[in-house]
DNA sequence: TGTACATCAGTGAACGCGCGTTCACTGATGTAC
DNA sequence: TGTACATCAGTGAACGCGCGTTCACTGATGTAC
């Protein structure tokens, strides 16, 4: 099903092209400039044809951040690599494997976390974005294994913590409004921000 | 000039009426939901008013943020309190303060953050951004300066990783879509989350 | 291999709607004298 | 204190537009036999 511009009568892959266009638009225009009709006017496709394939057009964010946070987890999994070389660096570059997401995938991430679409009732949203949020878990538990049992805060406390650092970052300093100069790097905010907080948990000796 | 429902030709106040109504729009139906036409409905006048005190949309959002960020400096500001008792409660009550002006206006929070207005080209904008800011910084040179010389981060990069954080918080787990049940409250996060930061730096010993 | 038929995926026309914006207008207010 | 007049702030009607959504339709595809 080569994607040669020349199509008949029909698409071949409509659904997923409507899934790319609002990921584009979104980017483009904001999560305000997403449009049922301008969804299918990229696609190709009269207005009537994508309500073959989505209900309407929170149907077609929410299917796009599916897509994101399978993503998400893969990059975020793959970062981490079971652990390797060892806790902190596995952890650590897990956070700098989120800003890459943030960087690499716009669409995906303004669809995940900006656009107000609300999960609940969503079952497979839900579970998708759960499943994101437990590798970060998981890093913080194995990275927290190396705390005296004494003074180790959960794990999921940990997570919420990198994360909510790690989206701090992302929101305010990688996604430039060209009129923000920041006097740092998103990547440098984060790598140094993480390395004062593990450094807190007792993590990291003082230099 | 009291607000006694009865009006005659003039409004008296349209233009602040004007905002009112966008903070509100603005949390009931997102940043998305905000409409001229809808702002001018709830101030109790015909389509075309607004257009005597706004240039458009984005002008009154951007009056919206403004006055934002100048309640936003001054809650900080006050909660900062010069420093008193010391740098480092008040470093926290400033983080605290953070968080409980995302929760007081909302309306005010999605204009500043959320709303995707470009601040580039808005002077005034840009100003009073610049401002809340500095006091961040401000608090952050302050503690800074209780750290031995040869191991201080710049104050600004302490001020946004400060910032990073609470507003990571605020998206995350404050804004609460009442779906995401967090295990632990957003203030319960910021502060354990500050507090690690903080010994990271060196300034609390560890307990 | 060919034909009939069911199913699918897209069309295009139509609808009602609310928005943004402009315009000539008019009611209210304030001020000069 | 009263009157004339300039200015201001809002009206209401009108416009064009794009969107969301529905509908009967039709071209394409796949499959049973």
């Amino acid at each position: 099903m080569p994607d040669s511009g020349k199509r008949g009568y029909h698409h071949g892959n409509l659904r997923q092209a409507l899934v790319d266009a609002a990921l584009d638009l979104v980017v483009e225009k904001g999560p305000r400039g997403f449009t049922m009709a301008e969804a299918a006017r990229r696609a190709d496709v009269s207005a009537a044809a994508p309500y073959r394939h989505f209900k309407g057009q929170e149907d077609i964010l929410a299917e796009a951040a599916r897509q994101g946070y399978l993503s998400f987890t893969e990059i975020l999994r793959a970062a981490y690599d079971d652990g390797k070389p060892d806790a902190r660096s596995a952890f650590e570059a897990t956070g700098r494997a989120y800003l890459q997401f943030a960087r690499d995938h716009p669409g995906h991430y303004i669809c995940m976390f900006e656009s107000g679409l609300n999960i609940s009732g969503k079952a497979e949203l839900a579970l998708a974005a759960n499943n994101a949020l437990s590798v970060l878990t998981h890093a913080a538990e194995e990275l927290s294994s190396h705390l005296p049992i004494h003074e180790r805060p959960p794990a999921t406390m940990i997570a919420h913590h990198i994360w909510a650092l790690s989206h701090g970052v992302v929101e305010l300093f990688a996604r430039g409004s060209p009129g923000t100069r920041a006097p740092f790097s998103a990547e440098d905010l984060l790598e140094s921000g993480t390395g004062i907080y593990l450094r807190g948990l007792g993590l990291i000796p003082n230099t």
